[in-house]
DNA sequence: AGAATAGTGTCTGTGAGACAGTATGGT
DNA sequence: ACCATACTGTCTCACAGACACTATTCT
C-alpha cells in the first residue's frame, strides 16, 4: 500500500528471530476426538509437526507444507491460534512459533499417530497448550455450528451430526436439544438412510448459510 | 525443556523475517470507543503504534516499549489478536507483524490521537482489520463480564458501570436486563452515590472472580 | 409381533425484553 | 410539591432440558 518507502537498510539492522509453525492436527476417530502427533527423531520426544518459515512464505503455506512433508496430508486450511514468543522456549537459539490448528476427516492423519486429546498429553515444548487452545477453538466452532469442519461427509443424519459433535464436545449432547438447534441450520435432501434398524432416518445436508 | 540438541547452525541458514508489534489501543472517551492513533512521519498517514521485535524481547515486551516511547503509555497488558504474514504488505521487506489490543483509562492516550471506531478509519497498512479484531474481542469480553479492562474505577454504581459498556458495544444495553445479568457478578459496598439528582444509587465492586 | 431407531408434542424452568409501578433523594 | 433518577415486580416470549408418545422400518 505505502508507496513512498525507501530505507531497504533500517530493516536488516535488527536481529530477526526463527519463525516456525506448529500444527495441532485435530480429527474425530472411534468418537474420539484425536490430535496427529510424531516421535521427534532427535529428542525421541512427542511433538506436534512443525517446520520454520520460508522467505516469501505464508504461516498457512509454511503449515501446509509442514503437513505434506512430515505426514503426507494434503489440502488442510490452518488457522491461527498463538504466537509462542518466550526467550528460551527453544534450546537451539531464538525462535518465534506460530501455533495453528487444522482439521481433516477420520482418515486424514496418515503418517501421524492419533492421541486421544482427553489424556494429558506430555508433547515436547508448549505443545500441549497448543492442543488445549485448538481444542478449545474447535468446540467453540462446533457449539455454533453443524460440522464446521467438515467432517462428515454429505448428506448426513442427525444422529450422525450429533455423534461428531458428541466426539467433539467430549460428552453426550442431549439429542432433543441438539436437533432442534441444529435443524434451522441444515435442508432436508429428501432422501432417507436405508438399511439400518428402526425408522429410517431423513438425510440433510448444511445450508451454505454455515 | 530439550537437553540434547545440538546444532546451532541450521537455525542461521533460513533467511529470518523482520518481526514488527502493531497495537490498538482501545479506551472509552465521552461515551464513544475510541482508538489510539498517530500520523506516520514520513507518509503523513493515520497507523497505529508499533515497532519492531528486539532480540531476546517478549511481543508483550516490544508492545510496552513501543506504547512508551512513543505515546508514553505505561503499565498495558496487551492481548495477542493476530500475525499477518502477506509477503510484500510492507515495502521496505520482508516483515511479519503480530497484531495486538491493549485497553487504557480514558485519559490514558496521552500522545496518541483518538478515534472513534465507528468511523471508517481509513488507517495504513491492514491497521483497519486490526482494529476490527480489537474491538470485536473487547466486545466480547464485556459482553460476558463486568468491566473486565478496568476502565472504570471502583466502586461504581450500575448505571455508569452500562455507560461504559454501552460505548464498547456501540449501542445502548437495556437497562434492566444489563442490571439482571451484571448484579449476580457484583458486590455492593454498601455505600451511596450521592450529591445527584433523584435517588442516589448503591455503590458496587467487581466480584474477584471476573 | 416385537425390537430398534427416528421423530413429535408438551410441560417446566430460566432468562431476556418490555413496562408499570415504587423508593428516595434534590430543588 | 415536584422532578429526576434508582430500583422492583411482573407479564410475555423464546428456548433448553426432560420425557412421554407416535412413526416406520427390520427381523
Amino acid at each position: 500500500m505505502a508507496a513512498t518507502d525507501r530505507k531497504p537498510k533500517t530493516l536488516a539492522h535488527y536481529p530477526r528471530p526463527s519463525v516456525a509453525v506448529d500444527t495441532a492436527v485435530l480429527t474425530v476417530a472411534d468418537g474420539q476426538l484425536c490430535v496427529g502427533v510424531l516421535r521427534d527423531p532427535r529428542s525421541a520426544r512427542l511433538r506436534l509437526p512443525g517446520t520454520f518459515l520460508h522467505e516469501g512464505e505464508t504461516l498457512a503455506d509454511a503449515v501446509r507444507r509442514s503437513l505434506r512433508e512430515k505426514a503426507g496430508i494434503e489440502g488442510v486450511e490452518p488457522a491461527q491460534l498463538h504466537v509462542f514468543d518466550a526467550p528460551g522456549r527453544d534450546s537451539r537459539g531464538w525462535v518465534l512459533s506460530v501455533a495453528h490448528v487444522a482439521v481433516v476427516p477420520a482418515t486424514g492423519l496418515r503418517e501421524l499417530q492419533p492421541r486421544a486429546v482427553t489424556e494429558a498429553m506430555g508433547l515436547d515444548f508448549d505443545h500441549d497448550e497448543i492442543v488445549r487452545l485448538a481444542v478449545s477453538l474447535l468446540r467453540a466452532d462446533y457449539a455454533e455450528h453443524p460440522d464446521p469442519a467438515r467432517l462428515l461427509p454429505e448428506p448426513f443424519t442427525v444422529t450422525a451430526l450429533r455423534e461428531v459433535h458428541d466426539a467433539v464436545a467430549g460428552e453426550r449432547l442431549l439429542p432433543d436439544s441438539f436437533r432442534r438447534r441444529m435443524l434451522p441450520m441444515l435442508r432436508r435432501t429428501g432422501e432417507l438412510q436405508r438399511g439400518g434398524v428402526g425408522k429410517p432416518a431423513a438425510l440433510y445436508r448444511r445450508t451454505t448459510t454455515s
